[in-house]
DNA sequence: CTATCTTTGTGCACGCGTTCACAAAGACAT
DNA sequence: ATGTCTTTGTGAACGCGTGCACAAAGATAG
């Protein structure tokens, strides 16, 4: 998963239909689509939940969000429901998209073709580097950050992509507000700053990770000591580590005045240069 | 938002951490180790949130989840949350990874230095395709996927990130978990089924543009009538549609008995073989 | 030692989301 | 036309997450 939404006043679902309601409609639709065409005509909320691996409930009541789009005794008829999602989503338009910063990750996504088939098009690849300009990725040749401007006006974009390193994201987001974007999809770890009215939202493969790592040790079972109700044992592991030797050496539980120079932290980090850490998107741009 | 959690009976937390904060945690750790490479000792909960992008109130309740690491008049000492939190979110230990489907995702994940940098190590590169095996992608050699169990084994791996064809998704999830892994990060477009006890997250690129795309409709203002009210009127974008052609016609609201020959959806997919559609992971492999 | 000031930790209330369970609606057979 | 059977749509209860607001805790000055 992205990571969770950001910013927006909690009031913000607009006629009625709540967020994660919403969030869930790409996945109906994506499993309605895989059934129209194997020319399945209808579904009952039960087969289409446990496709798109949600609760038959919920499935219904997301669906009445939307409308009595349902036949009682029968199902959902697939087409019909392909196509009122697809509208609520906005998808039976043409959506200009911009991608910035195009790296390893920025190229990547230029290929997605699930892109265009949703009703998405790649109106320009954008990135800093001159020596990037005029290079063709996925069929489209790379324009560099001055023509950001002059694109987004020219084909009406309203939605941007950013995998630019972490430092650059706030400046190119900036610039895509104030080009006039308003919808920004961003791969750079960085909480991004932008004016009322502009959805941010925020994929992280590293937070993930983060998550699963979480759990993982959950189910080991091992969860590591209390770290101050063992005051003697603690740092057994982190001593002797070699290549598992973690980041983070335990600091002392009183607070009370110490200064950086005591900090442990300072010792870790096999090899990278500090302050690079975070500083490029979940998917690093080369 | 990589997209939402999946299994997982909502009673998951294994001692009284609550998901939403959990999902957060490596949100406060990112910020945490930038004021900490800034040497700056202790920060306030004011301060730290505005910096994580999240309310004080949230991150303090959050916090005494963890304990009562901070101290009153002062703030929480930097370098002792960043340990705290490394801790409670098992990143003091190393956690093999092993990488499935090298396309561009693929190699772009293999280059990301975050991982490193946070307790992640990439054990193994695996790829179906005989062409890859051997060459080297971010200095690691790509091997094939016959080698997938051995090196599960050897190097003990209990994460695995799919970043392959939708289509593949689910057989090597099966050879995944079969061989040990207890964690998987989806990439590829497909409801993953898993035996109880493994964890899977989804990141769909796909499904985060579909939401920006409902939000920027609304924010136009110009949602489209509601599909039902209008029979007259229906098709009349569809039809003439050139790339903004979108992919649903209108079906007839009334239901019953449609065979799939009177199916519009099969006059879609501009050029996309159909059931390429989801294929490919949101960012898709070459 | 006392007073003041800052900031944490949390009790409480509210709202959103999920789930259950069932009545209503329609298909289908007789 | 009537009855049965399937499946939807939703009222209601519950639980989690969020945010407010404040008391308790400690630092700091006098």
């Amino acid at each position: 998963m992205a990571t969770g939404r950001n910013h927006r006043p909690a009031t913000s679902r607009s006629r009625g239909i709540p967020d994660a309601t919403v969030a869930r409609l790409p996945l109906y639709l994506r499993a309605l689509t895989a059934l129209s065409e194997r020319s399945v005509p209808t579904v009952s909320s039960e087969e289409l939940a446990s496709a798109a691996g949600v609760n038959s409930a919920k499935l219904r009541k997301d669906f009445s969000y939307l409308g009595s789009y349902g036949t009682r005794g029968v199902g959902y008829d697939v087409e019909y429901l392909v196509y009122q999602i697809s509208r609520e989503l906005g998808l039976t338009q043409d959506w200009p998209v911009v991608i910035v910063g195009i790296g390893n990750l920025g190229a990547a996504l230029a290929n997605y073709g699930g892109f265009a088939s949703r009703g998405f098009r790649v109106a320009a690849l954008i990135d800093a580097d001159p020596a990037m300009a005029g290079k063709p990725v996925a069929g489209i040749a790379v324009q560099h950050s001055d023509e950001l401007e002059r694109v987004i006006e020219e084909n009406g974009v309203s939605i941007g992509v950013i995998a630019t390193p972490a430092a650059s994201a706030q400046p190119v987001a900036d610039r895509l507000v104030a080009a006039g974007v308003t919808s920004i999809l961003n791969f750079a770890p960085t909480v991004l700053s932008v004016p009322e009215g502009v959805d941010v939202r925020k994929v992280d493969l590293s937070i993930e990770l983060q998550i699963l790592a979480f759990h993982e040790q959950r189910k080991s079972g091992e969860l590591p000591d209390d770290g101050r109700a063992v005051p003697g044992t603690d740092i057994g592991e982190d001593a002797g580590g070699g290549v598992t030797g973690s980041p983070v050496a335990p600091p002392a539980a009183s607070v009370t005045k110490r200064t950086a120079s005591a900090a442990p932290a300072a010792t870790d980090r096999r090899g990278d240069e500090p302050g690079n850490d975070g500083d490029l998107p979940a998917v690093m741009p080369a």
